[in-house]
Order: structure tokens, then sequence, then C-alpha cells
DNA sequence: CTGCCTGTGTGACATAGGTCACAGTCAGCG
DNA sequence: CGCTGACTGTGACCTATGTCACACAGGCAG
């Protein structure tokens, strides 16, 4: 495969030893998915580690009537944690991954991954991702267990620029909810002159009354 | 100090160059902690690296009310994840720890630990744990986000053994919950036949019932 | 023995959030 | 132009969980 584009954005991959790299160009495979294609699910064993060129992958907890928590994203010049976290302990994934919007990735075998790990730059390279997304964790698991939903809710519009562009059930996604809930509260939003709403859209009118929301309520 | 100790409990330390077990035998500081001190707190910098010799840190989110969801314990010869990854990614702690009975630590400083870090051994050591904590947090986002209380009980009297030794606060606390729920629900098991119920003690009569409940309910 | 402190039982109540059902509304397409 | 399907609004209702208040029990200290 032509290992161009995977050095763009995965520039450590420039420093490895040339065996490695032939390995890698000789092993690895290029994939490409359309959108909302399942790359791994919970139970499943971990085949591999996969370098995103284009698109994302959402990566879910999900329950048993549908709904869907999203974890974190692995977009392209990312690793995928969850799947370092596998190969690392040789254990089956724990959550699901999907592509968002039309995805190439490139797989890598697990041990061709393996032998990438030996590499200090490598093996930096996926641990520095790994110390951000725990303390992203960290900060999902306090939100879902003490958190109200506007406070959340508030708190997803303003991490998304001025004017949000997004179905109510998109954003229920986000905060593994229900539609339903964020009309409710968007309309709420919107009667305090925090927001104005539109189809598919939501505008910020007052930041700062948002992130009072988020601090308390 | 004397690193005899430590390095029965981290062998990991045997393995490093002269020179910085030099370095740590000269910097390290020996603590000795009274049960429930708060050894780093969230919004705290991160100061240095512990490694427990005796006893244990509970590291816990708090919320407002006092609250608090345990995400996971550090005991002797482990390493405290939270602290690694603040001090990879030079931000501040986004938990607290506290230890858990009367607890023996040595405090790594910071520079120390980062060139501990730069050893492959020692990376390893931190990073193997590092993996095995994710998933457990995966695991925990999972049970606040989409499980009921009754689940979650069941789950962590199946996980202590045929006789639990605590009271119904204590338990309350491990879930981050309140003591009169934790009572109904034990209340409830007791009805099914699934527990027998007595003053600091939780007697496990079925735990093939316990575990479906936990299933689905 | 008495009284107190800790742990437990329990009812009344408030609230957040999810479920169901259905009615509007709007845009694009045939 | 009118249909259709996606998006949104909304009320009725249910359930899980938390909050408050207080009663009861048992062991230990004085």
């Amino acid at each position: 495969m032509n290992t161009a584009a995977l050095k763009l954005l995965y520039p450590i991959l420039d420093q490895l030893p040339p065996a490695l790299t032939q390995a890698l160009a000789d092993t690895a495979q290029t994939l490409s998915l359309p959108s909302g294609t399942v790359v791994f699910d919970e139970l499943q064993p971990c085949r591999g580690f996969p370098f995103v060129l284009d698109g994302a992958i959402r990566v879910v907890k999900a329950n048993a009537n549908g709904r869907e928590l999203p974890l974190y994203r692995v977009l392209p010049g990312e690793s995928c944690i969850i799947t370092s976290s596998c190969l690392l302990g040789h254990a089956d994934y724990n959550a699901r991954g999907t592509t968002e919007g039309a995805t190439t990735l490139v797989l890598l075998p697990r041990d061709i991954f393996d032998q990438l790990l030996a590499q200090p730059a490598f093996r930096n390279f996926v641990f520095a991702l790994f110390a951000e997304r725990m303390a992203e964790l960290m900060q999902l698991v306090e939100e879902v267990a003490f958190k109200k939903l506007d406070q959340r809710l508030a708190g997803l519009l303003l991490g998304k620029g001025r004017t949000v562009h997004a179905t109510h059930q998109q954003l229920a996604d986000e905060l593994g909810s229900v539609r339903e809930m964020v009309s409710r509260l968007l309309k709420g939003f919107a009667e305090q002159g925090l927001v104005r709403l539109g189809r598919e859209q939501v505008e910020v009118l007052d930041p700062a009354g948002l992130r009072s929301v988020v601090a308390a309520s």
C-alpha cells in the first residue's frame, strides 16, 4: 500500500527503522467505509490497530434499548485508545466504534502493532493520547453521575461554536438521552433568551448565561 | 530513605540504572498518613508520583453535595494512573484521592518520575495499569449511565465474597448513592431470599439470583 | 440500669428524566 | 401545487432516585 498519505497524518511513522516501515507497508490494509459502519463492537476480539486517514470513528457505550453514550472520537492523526488498551491487555473490546461520515482507515495487524510499540517514539504517541483521553473519561463519569441534563446540554452547545447545526435527535445522541428531553430543555433555554431555535439549528445568544447553567442549576 | 521495602513491592525499580536508583533514594520522601487524609484533590497541580507501600488510595469524583463516586483504588504495588496522566499531560488533577486505612507512601518528585518514564521497564509498568484502568473506567461509565441502582448494588455484593461486612452507608458510598436507597434495595433482596441482613453485614444466599438481577431488572 | 450513639427501617414527598402518543411545520420533490 | 417524510412541539404519564423526618434497636460507657 501507499504510505505517503499515512505518514503525512502520522509523522511518527517516519521515525521508524526501515524494516518496520516495510513490514507496515506490506501488511497493513486500507479500508474505505461508508458512514455508520461498525468498525468494532463490544465483546469482539481486537484484530488490529486503525490509523484514521479520513472521516472519524465514534466510540460509544450502548445499552439494551439502543441508546448510546459517546465516549470519544478518533480523528485523522489520532490513535484509538480503546484498541490500544485491548491490544495491550489482550482483552476484548468493551465499547462500539462506528464510522462517522465516509471514513478511510489503515488497519495494522496486531503483531506489527506490538513491534511498533517497542519503538519509543510510537509509544509516546500512543500514550500521550492515553493520558488525555483518561482525563476526558473522568470528566464524562462526573457528568453522567452528577450533572443534570440541562447542564450537560448547555455544555454541549457551548462546545460547538456560535450556531450549532444539528437536529435535536443528534444532540440527544451526543448526551445519551432522547429527543423529547432535548426539545423541552432547548425550549426552556429559548424562553430564557439563552438561544434562538431554528430548524436543524441552535443559535447561542448568551454564552455567559449558558455557562452559568453549566455551573449550577 | 530505605528503598528495600519499596523495591519489594515495586520490583521494576530494581531494573533501573544505578544513577536513577540513587536519585530516587535521594529525593523521594516517605509519608505516613492516617486514614481519610486527602492526598490530592481536583484542580490541584500534581506534585509527585506516589508508590503505595501500605494501605490504599481511594480515588473519587465528588459533587457539590458531598456525594462521592469511587473511580478506582491504588493498592500497594500499583501505580496511580490519574497522577501519571497529570504528570504526562502537565495538567491538574481532576479527581480526589484519599487514604483508606493508615497508609504509607513514597512520593517521587515529578522530574525523577519523568526520568523514570524514559526507562522502558518502568514505562511498561505504568502503561499496563493504564490499559487496565481504562477498561474499568469504561465499565464505570456504562454502569452509571445505563444501569439501575439495584443492578449495581447486586454487582457490588457479588464482588465481595459470601458475607459482606459493611454498613449500608459504606455500600452507598461505593455506589455514589445514599443510605436510604441501599437499605430499601437490600430489604427487597432479602424479601426475595437473595440475601440475609444483619447489623453491618450482608450474607449472600443466592449468588445466581443476584447475578440475574445484575443482568436485567 | 440509663442514656446515648450508631446503624437501620420506613413513609411522605419532590424531581428528573424517560415513554407514548400525536399534532403541527417545513422543505424538497414529483 | 400538493404530498411526503423529516423535524419539532407538547401533554399525560410512569419510574427511579434522592430528600426529609423520624422511629426503633442494640451495644457500650458511665
